[in-house]
DNA sequence: TAAAATTTTGACCATCTGGTAAATTAGAGC
DNA sequence: GCTCTAATTTACCAGATGGTCAAAATTTTA
């Protein structure tokens, strides 16, 4: 642990070095898992991240599964939220254009956690499976329901809701998961923010144009 | 080496014998790599699934970065085979249908080459960083300038191609990266042939309706 | 058929890495 | 201050893994 560190902790009570180590742990975690994946991430990478010794990881957390595990967690977590932006409404146009805004957001802002989500589903989801077989399962099944309403009533086009969001998801979570594909088709620079705005105008331009329903029908 | 694998060798000329066997452990190579990820996945796990002793596969891939670089350039040959159907057209519907179904054609039948690309970009692209400053590059401006084209003449709607680009990529490769997921989403079972062909439809069918010039402009 | 070239294979090694042990330091409660 | 608990840290170990080697087997060539 840095001087740096040990000055900040050296004025925590007891109580909230535990917490705040752990915050710290699972941040760095998220950042080298987000890089090299589980297997190509070392405890030792980690720690370097979190600035702490080794055996200090290891101190707070059992093993590199058990970290791996919290990280994931979390990630579902902030999925889960962005997901209520997508609430119950009587307008598609809104509720499609704040969750397509809310996702393009979290690739933003929450890169690593994007990819760290993509690389355990990827590799067949061995620690989360259990979160996609009830949480997401439920959520999914509840938004088509949703989509399946305003189809119903004319307001969008009748297409199959599941692809719908099928899109969205890989629409918006490419921004962060291929995002060095991104920088480096655009002169190895991040999109800068009128950028970002940009795309997700034309996401939701495109998808919005494709389910609203014909004037004249 | 199985006695049946020995057998089917034993006829072979010995020129074919090295072209074959590098065929099965690529192949091996690419299955295990979109498991496991790069690190994750060890010489003996592709000398198993290739049917081979580990030091014959080190017989003929001298590291595993080698064999790891070939399993992902071929990936990228069919990449750019697939883009190839995107060819030079008057005809945005046309041009964007048939991309749209090489692209999810490839989706379903090389899952794994997809997986083993998202992997490699995620990871910052380490290997064939040089292939998406070159060829990647050259690719993409040529068709963000075909595309530009249908604008200018009022064959589809003024948006960013770049980000449609982006759309159509994110969205075919979802169904091949985050096939477990939609799997599991559909109650563990793969997806059928005649949900493959409804998905593609969709995609289609919204992108394109999101491009179409309004009838009335 | 004999020699040369290619392919196959088991045994082996150096290194890396997750995890542990035990001693030391710092903080909380009295 | 003194004791008890929590946190930090160094040194270390056991197992896994990429890669090597040399001998054996097989095929080609002369």
């Amino acid at each position: 642990m840095s001087e740096m560190q040990k000055l900040l902790n050296s004025k925590a009570p007891k109580a909230q070095i535990r917490a705040e180590n752990e915050r710290v742990i699972l941040e760095a975690a998220e950042t080298i898992f987000a890089q090299h994946g589980f297997r190509g991430s070392t405890m030792q990478m980690i720690a370097d991240q979190a600035d702490l010794p080794k055996a200090n990881v290891h101190y707070y957390f059992d093993s590199k599964k058990e970290l791996y595990r919290r990280v994931v967690e979390q990630i579902f977590g902030i999925w889960l939220q962005a997901a209520d932006s997508f609430e119950q409404s009587d307008n598609p146009a809104e509720a499609l254009r704040r969750y397509i805004e809310q996702k393009m957001e979290i690739s933003r802002l929450r890169k690593n956690g994007s990819k760290v989500w993509a690389n355990e589903v990827m590799h067949g989801a061995p620690i989360i499976q259990d979160f996609l077989e009830t949480q997401l399962t439920d959520w999914t099944d509840g938004r088509i329901e949703m989509i399946q309403k305003w189809i119903d009533r004319g307001k969008i086009k009748p297409i199959n809701p599941r692809w719908l969001l099928y899109m969205i998801w890989a629409t918006t979570q490419h921004y962060a998961d291929f995002a060095h594909q991104i920088e480096t088709l655009n002169a190895a620079q991040p999109l800068s923010e009128k950028q970002w705005n940009d795309a997700t105008e034309t996401v939701f331009q495109i998808i919005w144009a494709g389910l609203e329903p014909k004037s004249g029908a």
